[in-house]
DNA sequence: AACACATCCAACCGCGCGGTA
DNA sequence: TTACCGCGCGGTTGGATGTGT
């Protein structure tokens, strides 16, 4: 990327001169919405040449899918979407696009920075690769099990239907469950109700609502410290009752919640060569 | 307060696929 | 059949911001 100047508002090359690249300006923002607004959001070559911006389709493209489209959600990756990325990455791998269709507003590159910042951040840590099935069996017996938990824990706004279809939301086919008394296994808290169904993006009306963007604050507040959250769960956990966000954000940032994991996993996987 | 380090995320790139002439 | 073009995807980068010392 020796020919990028992230910061210059200015042409990287004379040559072409003609190409803007870097962040985008307000003003640059108005004339892309206003633009797909009128002709839609179609041949973007197009639209990069019509509307008068000195950018490429791609980046106009870019610009709209990931940052302007006034469906869009950015920050704060509720537990259900942890969960669903997860759920969704074990089948898929790195299909991104495809994974983001299940999780309403969000963006492929948002899913995949959150995958590289928050889960292999976490491979790192625990010394193995993000690819291994030792580290594909964590997250399914262990860290998908505790998200199952808080999600259960968070009585306003997820429920047993819920989870239960995010754990079938494959339309293709299905997920491996783990059955009652299998590592992994989650009882569902029954008292809750549906509220949303997890489904592709495209299947989704303009009014239904996905959760809305609750804050880890109040995943926080709800989740752990909340009243009637039995951190002696089902799964068998609970000598790790304090993993949950004490202090933190969420359970990727939170430093407490990555010492969990690693004594969990390390529990768990002592037979295991981390090398 | 200043510096160093870590983390986040917007935006780029190259590549490959599908449609069309 | 082939060449070209536009688009979408996954990988990568580096500036901005946050956190620790």
């Amino acid at each position: 990327m020796e020919d990028y100047e992230r910061n210059s508002n200015s042409p990287t090359h004379e040559d072409d001169s003609d190409v803007r690249k870097g962040p985008w300006t307000e003003k640059e923002d108005a004339i892309l919405v206003n633009f797909v607004s009128v002709h839609g959001d179609a041949r973007w070559n197009h639209i990069a040449r019509s509307s008068g911006l000195k950018r490429t389709g791609k980046s106009c493209r870019l610009r709209w899918l990931n940052y302007l489209r006034p469906d869009v959600r950015r920050g704060n990756i509720t537990l259900e979407e942890q969960f669903m990325i997860l759920k969704l990455h074990s089948l898929w791998g790195n299909r991104w696009s495809k994974i983001a269709q299940y999780l309403p507003g969000r963006t492929d590159n948002e899913i995949k920075n959150y995958w590289r910042t928050r889960v292999q951040k976490q491979a790192k840590h625990l010394r193995c690769d993000v690819n291994s099935n030792l580290f594909k069996e964590t997250m399914r017996n262990v860290w998908m099990p505790r998200l199952v938990e808080r999600i259960n824990a968070q009585s306003s706004s997820a429920t047993c239907e819920q989870v239960e279809s995010m754990m079938i939301a494959d339309p293709g086919q299905p997920i491996d469950v783990p059955s009652p008394g299998e590592p992994g296994y989650v009882q569902f808290n029954p008292h809750h109700h549906n509220q949303q169904q997890f489904l592709p993006a495209t299947e989704i009306s303009a009014t239904s609502s996905n959760s809305p963007a609750e804050t880890l604050s109040d995943v926080q507040g709800g989740a752990v410290n909340g009243s009637g959250y039995d951190p002696v769960g089902q799964t068998g956990f609970g000598e790790f009752n304090d993993w949950g966000c004490v202090g933190g954000n969420n359970m990727w940032t939170n430093d407490e919640s990555l010492w969990f994991l690693q004594d969990q996993f390390c529990h768990e996987t002592t037979s295991y060569s981390y090398n």
